[in-house]
DNA sequence: TCAGGTACTTACCTAGAGGTAAGTGATCGG
DNA sequence: CCGATCACTTACCTCTAGGTAAGTACCTGA
């Protein structure tokens, strides 16, 4: 495991996910390809600078898709590319679990702030 | 959704497992309990500081569970809840996909590094 | 001109995440 | 006494990640 960067397969997806809006932009990707603005406004609380930081590093990465159509208004579409379309479809347990103990985890949450 | 602390499934459950070596404490508990010593000696690079820390969270998150036996020396057991071994159903997939692509992602990062 | 649309970029700031190093306490055995 | 075991705790520090605010460029229409 010597010179490796990451000790295992769950480290290597943890270091693609990892950003506090990855997981979210990834999923607003899901079904269609958006434009910057739609994005936007669909994360709620996101800014424009987060949100393009994050998008430029998943484009780094490999599963982030950036088509720049030249027109006027500028038109930027981002979509999955194959590998992030494989992530989002290794995410959806993980997202389902998150649904199933929402209100569990959020209570923990309350608890610790009140704490 | 107003007045809910996430949006959705996915992003509670990314805050639950976000943390340097969360995903991974988690993983090495996988097949049993372990002891602090244990789970310090098999996560290459963690510090003790940052190991405890990871833990505290993720008992208070109500994933993760700590056993104190009165004994000389010291002898604590960290162990999956059945909601961590749920999670940990659910990681399965996304460390497979980082299994699958473990060297991709590796070259994308020496890239982004070169650059 | 101004205001609107689009998609960014840049300057500056700071909270807090992560880290290093040293220390604690209770025992046991040499 | 010392050194070992174990599982932490504490003090202090750095710097990354995330954030706010303002700005840029290109156009169009009133």
């Amino acid at each position: 495991m010597r010179g490796r960067m990451f000790s295992c397969g769950l480290d290597a997806a943890m270091n693609v996910i990892g950003g506090k809006w990855k997981a979210l932009i990834l999923w607003a990707l899901h079904a269609e390809p958006r434009r910057f603005g739609e994005l936007r406004r669909d994360l709620d609380g996101i800014s424009e600078k987060m949100l393009i930081q994050q998008l430029r590093e998943m484009e780094c990465d490999g599963v982030v898709h950036r088509e720049v159509f030249h027109q006027v208004p500028p038109k930027v579409e981002y979509s999955l590319t194959p590998l992030g379309q494989s992530l989002n479809a290794a995410l959806l347990p993980l997202g389902l679990w998150g649904d199933e103990h929402l209100a569990a985890i959020e209570d923990k949450k309350k608890q610790q702030a009140a704490a």
